[in-house]
DNA sequence: ACCGCATATGCGGTATGCCGTATATAAGGA
DNA sequence: TCCTTATATACGGCATACCGCATATGCGGT
């Protein structure tokens, strides 16, 4: 099983680690808010949430340009318990408060207040 | 955390995987064992096995001039669910019947029984 | 002391992963 | 159609992991 290799090989990364601790904190995220929660450039979040899709860890929801991504909804047996633990250990990182104030301080204050992700300036 | 990394990074080889799988169920292998039950090369195996113990995933027990390694029995928390599903991970592979199967053909047929791995030869 | 077996490690080469920069694609509004 | 924003991807460079081979180390036995 070559998938296995995938699903851990996607879990070896920190700040992977420190996207799934968000989306499994704050429920969907769209990329512009990892890109602020976690201050790191944009095409290096688009690159290691790619690496969690392609692993079938998380999904993906289009609304409009923003892609929202949240963890897969029906992850099962050994894959959910691999997550799981991955989220665990997230937690435990001293980055994972920061970065899930930052995100909240973006995103609105509670999880599932992620639905206007940034606010398109109506036409001033 | 640097830590996750390392145990999940450890998790995310196919041979380790095999190791591990060896490990949960049949208890204690010894080097010699690995290198005949997955067929790969002593060096490959002795250094897959030390990214297991620099991970904190096993221990080694010294017996004569062999290595017996087990699974590290005081594992908790995140480390321990990790590497639950990596076992199970690693029991889909439909290589693990036949690691298995070679493992008990050098060590003996039940859980437990490597105790004398190699019946070192009373001098003919 | 020497030998033989079991295990670990050093070395050079190759493959793979991660990064930063620049650019392409997609979607919406003027 | 053009422009802006959001996201993804291609490219080149760098770091690291894995491998095969050879060799060192540890441990009994003679």
């Amino acid at each position: 099983m070559d998938a296995a290799r995938t699903v851990f090989l996607a879990l070896s990364d920190p700040l992977r680690l420190r996207c799934l601790a968000l989306m499994a904190a704050h429920g969907e995220v769209c990329v512009c808010e990892f890109v602020r929660a976690l201050a790191v450039a944009q095409p290096k979040v688009s690159r290691h949430l790619a690496a969690l899709r392609d692993a079938g860890l998380v999904v993906a929801r289009r609304e409009a340009q923003w892609l929202h991504y949240r963890i897969a909804p029906d992850l099962a047996g050994w894959r959910r318990d691999a997550l799981t633990a991955a989220v665990e250990a997230a937690r435990a990182d001293p980055a994972f408060e920061t970065d899930l104030a930052r995100l909240r301080a973006v995103a609105g204050t509670g999880p599932g207040a992620a639905e206007q992700p940034q606010r398109p300036e109506k036409a001033p």
